[in-house]
DNA sequence: AACGTGTTTTA
DNA sequence: CGTAAAACACGTTG
């Protein structure tokens, strides 16, 4: 690659760190995963086999030799006792590994070197010389760092970053950029700074940044030495009290280059694979099909198989890769006419939408709906740009199908005519029924940027991965890519969903070729994610959960973004301000009664003002150590010390600020989210990111505008009706979640305790506590209430008493009384969590999975903490199914009966609605019924509705 | 500049 | 020592 030296070179010569690839492969990969029925721990061998394998298919190198340490002490030991003495206490399940690594690579024909009394770092700073002077370019793999002394024009390390696979090619600009000083004075800043891995003291206080300063101020380590006196400063006196040390230090990393290996370069070919001593090994490994096939195309002969060049989407070890070989470009549309004639498959008709069967009060599922056959047949579309509400740009849109694909490149936003939109919403129309896309609430965005309705696809691959995996969340199609199809491509560009690139940004340097080829890789990638998923989804019966809910959701979040919520910037200007003088009030009246300009958004700060300053008693610790400073804190705090003037002036101060200076932030984020040309909002809305089914709202957040109390309530009222809309209306459902828990227990006194009409609260108050509902007092409702609200959340009797406020005991004996009373409740709960450790995974009562690893883990917080996901998955789960049902059903109601109001909001359990005069009372009576119908359930939905001149008043 | 920590907001 | 999220400021790290 490097093309100055390329035309001289021998050819290239890969050096392999053993141990730190063990390490990194090791400490990458759960043990729990990968071990054999009789106990051995594979990770670290398969981790080894598979990382070397995607260095060799991405470096292509001739030549390999792995270099490893040996037992026993070398020259360094003396020098230093303690010299990796955190590597000596490699785990035992590790130290047992590299000896099968290390069969592994005879028989893949591999050399690798041990050498007494040397480490492998010597043996790979001798054999990277001897590649360099043999002419080989040089690649040293290593996790190492004193492997960057080796670098110069022949040799680059390659150094794995937070991700193995993000490799990073340490060439001398590269040391130099991300150091400062050159290769060769990189052992002596690595002296001064210490190395922890290695159990190596540096100066203390001294970092790479400093130790850089020096050397590039002296020189050398050496010059350092003799000015130290001129240092000043604490880390000067540091220097001076560890000038011993780093001379050790420097005399211990600097490597040895010339050992005699016995060995020259030109011996280190590999690829004499022996085959049957290698599936030997791998069957006695328990390893895959798969893993063997890998690794065998990989290091056979040496040289690694061609690839499919920058275009296309290569194999993924199934064999059932994608081959891009046909690339049209069309402008017009009488080209994609002809290549859609020519190229697509034939339409198969007009698939049946699955419909919401509400005989058994369930949403049903087509079942005859199966997507095995039908993705063989499908073709991809999917258009590239930026999908972000408000600010849609589309660039390019590509349409595949086998292996033909076309390009139709988007310049200023536009089609080039008419006839060509035409000819694609045509298309679209005609060939829906087989199309396959990733992201339909995105595509439907750039689609429409163009003047194009797009109608529901067969698949989206987006969708289905996060139905698939809800707890794994993909940022780009790449990323999809190498978790559901172990397929490592590379990202061409970071940002945008769909790894979109930008045209408009002229400071974009990815050429047009590049460009293309990115296109197709995307489309190869959806085509290959559709055919992975399409039959998992088939399997667990959740195609119809794809197809009925999930896509026409989409539909629904599309129209919601694209509207946006109208605020009036008036308002939100004048609230910012007031908010704002308020906070700096507060801030000024807690300095003067701190003494001193404390920065009072920095808990560190606060901290020690609070607790070792003014001598103030901590009432908690942070998991860190440091000082909780939370409001929680300070309350406690201001009431502990109310006698004490300062400390409670301070505290008042305190909380006043924090207060208002996060309403000023709330709103100042909202006033710079909102889109000058509508004075709307314009937000995301996430369908893939929450793990129990919900959605999430991003840039901004509109599901966390403040609501709790007065001051934050404003806010909302910000959020008015636009031109053309008379009021705003709220439909919320009350207590959902204890609905579904009522009915999936079928416990008949909380069932009844809905049916009965009173007040919810103080009917389970008065079960609880055995007396009639009117002697009920304030605090039995509210802490029964607490407790209803808390069930579905795994509550503690310990987090029920903080809460509350109240005992342990008070509030334990408050929770066995509950369960006393709702037993069926109690097994439930029990029960969602024995059935998640059986199946590995929960279900909603419309059958949306979530897995849960964590419930066999050794560790207990974590298996506890996974208990009460478990426990709480299925019910905010189906709460969320019965929230997008109704919002489907509202959506399609308020079209049917051609209303011009419009659901522009969700907050998990609240709908908002945008009213168009004179709609009020039939939008009122479509959206009620959408909610409290969507399912039917042993309790009704109870929905409570308000309207108003913004979302505030809307309030009820 | 990128990341983790602490804090706060919502349902 | 309560489930699900997003966002900000700070301070440390690269």
């Amino acid at each position: 690659m490097i093309d100055t030296v390329s035309d001289e070179t021998r050819g290239t010569l890969l050096v392999v760190d053993g141990h730190s690839l063990a390490f990194r492969a090791f400490f990458a990969l759960p043990v729990e995963n990968f071990s054999t029925s009789s106990g051995q721990a594979t990770n670290a061998v398969w981790g080894f086999a598979t990382m070397l394998a995607q260095v060799i298919d991405a470096e292509k190198p001739d030549h390999l030799a792995v270099a490893f340490d040996v037992k026993g002490g070398t020259f360094r030991n003396t020098m230093l006792p303690q010299y990796k003495g955190t590597r000596d206490a490699a785990p035992e399940n590790l130290l047992s590994q590299l000896p099968i690594i290390q069969q592994m690579l005879d028989a893949l024909g591999v050399t690798y070197i041990e050498k007494p009394g040397f480490e492998g770092d010597d043996v790979i700073g001798t054999l990277a010389t001897m590649g360099e002077q043999a002419k080989y370019k040089t690649l040293v793999l290593s996790g190492d760092r004193d492997a960057f002394q080796l670098v110069d024009d022949w040799i680059t390390v390659l150094y794995p970053g937070h991700h193995f696979k993000d490799l990073k090619h340490m060439t001398p600009e590269e040391v130099l950029a991300k150091y400062k000083v050159t290769p060769a004075q990189y052992p002596d800043l690595a002296a001064l700074r210490g190395e922890t891995a290695d159990n190596i003291p540096g100066v203390p206080g001294v970092g790479d940044g400093f130790a850089a300063k020096w050397i590039n101020q002296y020189g050398s380590l050496e010059s350092i030495c003799e000015h130290a006196e001129e240092i000043g400063g604490k880390k000067g006196e540091a220097l001076r009290a560890n000038l011993d040390q780093v001379k050790l230090n420097r005399k211990v990393n600097a490597l040895v280059r010339d050992i005699d290996l016995g060995v020259s370069v030109d011996d280190l070919t590999f690829g004499g694979i022996d085959v049957d001593k290698l599936n030997e090994l791998f069957s006695s490994l328990e390893f895959g099909s798969r893993t063997k096939s890998r690794v065998l195309k990989t290091f056979n002969g040496g040289v690694a198989p061609k690839s499919n060049g920058g275009t296309g989407v290569g194999e993924n070890g199934n064999g059932k890769g994608i081959e891009i070989s046909d690339v049209e470009h069309a402008q017009d549309a009488e080209t994609l006419n002809t290549w859609v004639a020519k190229h697509l498959p034939n339409p198969t008709g007009v698939l049946t939408d699955a419909g919401n069967d509400e005989s058994d009060g369930r949403f049903s599922i087509d079942h005859a709906l199966r997507c095995n056959g039908d993705v063989e047949h499908s073709w991809v579309i999917n258009a590239s740009g930026n999908a972000k509400p408000g600010r849609v740009t589309a660039n390019a849109i590509t349409l595949q199908h086998g292996d033909a694909v076309l390009v139709i490149e988007i310049r200023g936003n536009a089609l080039p005519d008419a006839a060509l939109r035409d000819a694609l919403n045509d298309i679209l129309a005609k060939y829906a029924g087989a199309m396959v896309m990733h992201g339909y609430k995105e595509q439907l965005h750039l689609f429409a940027s163009l003047g194009i309705s797009l109608p529901q696809p067969l698949f989206d691959t987006k969708l289905a991965g996060y139905l698939v995996q809800p707890d794994f969340h993909a940022d780009t199609l790449e990323q999809a890519a190498a978790h559901f199809l172990d397929l490592h491509v590379e990202e061409k560009k970071e940002e945008a969903t769909q790894g979109l690139l930008d045209l408009d940004d002229d400071t974009n340097t990815v050429g047009e070729e590049s460009q293309t080829s990115t296109l197709l890789q995307h489309v190869g990638i959806i085509a290959e994610l559709a055919r992975t998923l399409a039959p998992q989804l088939d399997q667990r019966e959740q195609f119809g959960l794809l197809r009925s809910l999930e896509l026409p959701v989409s539909r629904v979040l599309y129209g919601m973004e694209s509207q946006g919520a109208k605020v009036d910037m008036h308002r939100l200007d004048t609230m910012r301000d007031t908010f704002a003088a308020e906070a700096r009030q507060a801030q000024e009246i807690a300095w003067d009664f701190a003494g001193t300009n404390v920065n009072l958004q920095s808990p560190k700060q606060l901290g020690k003002l609070l607790f070792e300053d003014m001598g103030l008693k901590p009432t908690k610790r942070t998991k860190t150590g440091g000082y909780t400073t939370n409001a929680d804190a300070l309350q406690k705090l201001y009431f502990n010390y109310a006698s004490d003037e300062r400390a409670s002036g301070f505290l008042g101060a305190l909380l006043k600020h924090r207060e208002t200076n996060k309403l000023k932030q709330i709103v100042a984020t909202l006033i710079d989210a909102t889109n000058p040309s509508d004075e709307r909002i314009h937000t995301t809305f996430e369908q893939t990111v929450a793990a129990t089914g919900r959605l999430s709202s991003v840039d901004p957040n509109l599901q966390n505008i403040p609501n709790r109390n007065a001051a934050g309530r404003e806010i909302r009222s910000a959020f008015v009706p636009g031109e053309g809309f008379e009021s705003l209306m709220s439909c919320d459902y009350s207590q959902v979640e204890l609905r579904i828990m009522a009915h999936l227990s079928g416990d008949e006194s909380l069932i009844e305790a809905f049916k009965s009409g009173v007040d919810f609260h103080k009917y389970v108050a008065s079960l609880v506590h055995g007396v009639p509902v009117d002697q009920i007092t304030p605090d039995q409702r509210s802490h029964v209430k607490a407790m209803s609200y808390g069930l579905a959340y795994g509550l503690s009797s310990y987090g029920l008493a903080q809460q509350l406020k109240i005992r342990p005991s008070e509030a334990d004996a408050l929770k066995a009384k509950y369960f006393a009373t709702f037993g069926k409740v109690h097994d439930f709960l029990e029960s969602c969590v024995s059935r998640a450790r059986e199946l590995g995974y929960t279900e909603t009562m419309f059958g949306r999975r979530r897995y849960f690893p964590a419930l066999r883990s050794t560790n207990r917080a974590a298996r506890d903490a996974a208990e009460r996901a478990a426990l709480n998955a299925p019910i905010q789960g189906s709460a969320a199914d019965i929230m997008k049902i109704a919002m489907i059903r509202a959506s399609k109601a308020l079209a049917d009966a051609g209303m011009n109001s419009r659901i522009i909001l969700q907050i998990h359990d609240e709908l908002v609605v945008e009213i168009a005069p004179g709609e009020t009372e039939q939008v009122t009576a479509l959206v009620r019924d959408a909610m409290e119908n969507a399912v039917h359930l042993d309790v009704p939905l109870d929905v409570s509705t308000g309207v108003g001149a913004d979302w505030q008043l809307a309030a009820h």
